[in-house]
Order: structure tokens, then sequence, then C-alpha cells
DNA sequence: CAATAGATCATCT
DNA sequence: GATGATCTATTGC
């Protein structure tokens, strides 16, 4: 990736929802892996109930509370890892769920992760299945993205159209729209709408 | 094509 | 002891 710019901290330090926006088509990497960020959500922090900060500081939502440009790791359901970026300053609980990457490099190794998948843009179309492509574990919980194998960074591209909508799979403030994807990219999870 | 059950465990009450 | 920021396979039209 020549040319690739590694995000500064600044980038994260501001609020989730617009780190969340500015994020679409910026490069995920780890070590020989990458992809294009093409769908993403935002978590607000103590404000919100959907986010992990609503309870407030537990052992959990440390690295939340620390500096911007770090990731938080956590395993959900069980067996499913989900990647978010810390965002906002220090003591403002903001991140960024990374929800589906559109893979750029590495991907035969991606596939070797994911043996059951096929076409390409199904190797890390959802939160659980791109940190399994792209072999992100909780170890990586704390890291620092501007600085190490994990990093984000920019190449200039910017996606030709974007769209919002309300976030998936939680309960609570369902209607929130915070949900922000690159219009027509094949990696977007759920991207056939069902109905109205 | 749409709906749903099952896998499986860290975290918090 | 209940509950998830999920995914896949399977069942039912």
């Amino acid at each position: 990736m020549a040319g690739a710019v590694i995000l500064p901290r600044s980038f994260y330090a501001r609020p989730a929802e617009t780190v969340a926006r500015d994020l679409l088509g910026k490069i995920l990497v780890h070590g020989p892996a990458a992809g294009r960020i093409v769908e993403v959500e935002a978590y607000l922090g103590e404000s919100d109930p959907a986010a992990h900060a609503f309870r407030g500081l537990t052992p959990r939502t440390r690295v939340l509370y620390g500096d911007p440009g770090h990731a938080y790791v956590y395993l959900i359901y069980g067996m499913y890892e989900c990647l978010n970026l810390v965002a906002e300053p220090p003591g403002s609980p903001g991140c960024v769920l990374i929800r589906a990457l559109e893979p750029l490099a590495g991907i035969a190794a991606m596939r070797k992760r994911r043996p059951q998948v096929h076409a390409v843009h199904q190797l890390a179309s959802g939160p659980g299945k791109l940190t399994r492509a792209m072999a992100i574990t909780r170890r990586h919980n704390g890291a620092d993205l501007t600085a190490g194998l994990l990093r984000v960074e920019a190449d200039g591209w910017c996606p030709p159209a974007t769209a919002v909508s309300p976030r998936i799979g939680i309960r609570s403030a369902a209607d929130w729209p915070l949900r922000f994807y690159v219009e027509g990219n094949p990696a977007v999870s759920r991207s056939r709408s069902v109905s109205d």
C-alpha cells in the first residue's frame, strides 16, 4: 500500500459519530492482512443505552475510558469477538464498532481461517467474521492503533456514496441512526434489504 | 426466500 | 444465574 498514511490519534479524538463516518473507506491493517472499512456503527458512551459504557466504568470498559486510537475487543455470544476503535478524549467512552471489511490483502490467509466461505466479499462481511478473517482476538484489547501490527491507514480513497441506518443486533435505542456504510458495496452485511 | 434454533462463555447482578 | 453490538445450518413455505 504505497502512499498510505497511518491515521493520527487526533483523528480519533472527536465525537464517535464523526469518527465513524470518517472511517468509511479507510484501511484496517493487521500484519500482512488488510481490508477496506465499508460498514461501522457509533456507540456514544454513558448516554447511549446500547453502549457497553452505559453502565459506567467496569473492568471490561476500562479501555473505552482511556486514550483514543486504541482497540477495544470483546467476546460476544461466547464465540465471536468484535473490534471497536476507541474514540473521544480520555474519560469520554465513545467508540466505533467495525462491522464489515472489503478484503484487500492477505486473502489466501483469510480463506484458511474461514474455510467454509467461498465468496471473497463474505470473508469479512460482519463483525464476528472480520475479526476471524483478520486474526484479531482479545489479545488486541487495548492495542495502540497508531503504532504496531494492528493499525488503520488512509490511502486517499473516498466512498462514492454512503448511507445511514439504525444499528443492528441491539435492543435498546434500536432506532438511533448510527450505522454507516458504503452504499452498494457487496461486503456490507445484510446488504439485501428485506422489507420496509 | 424467510424464520429460527443452537453453539458457548465472559461479564455483571 | 441471565444475558448478549453473532453466525451458520437447518427447517418450513
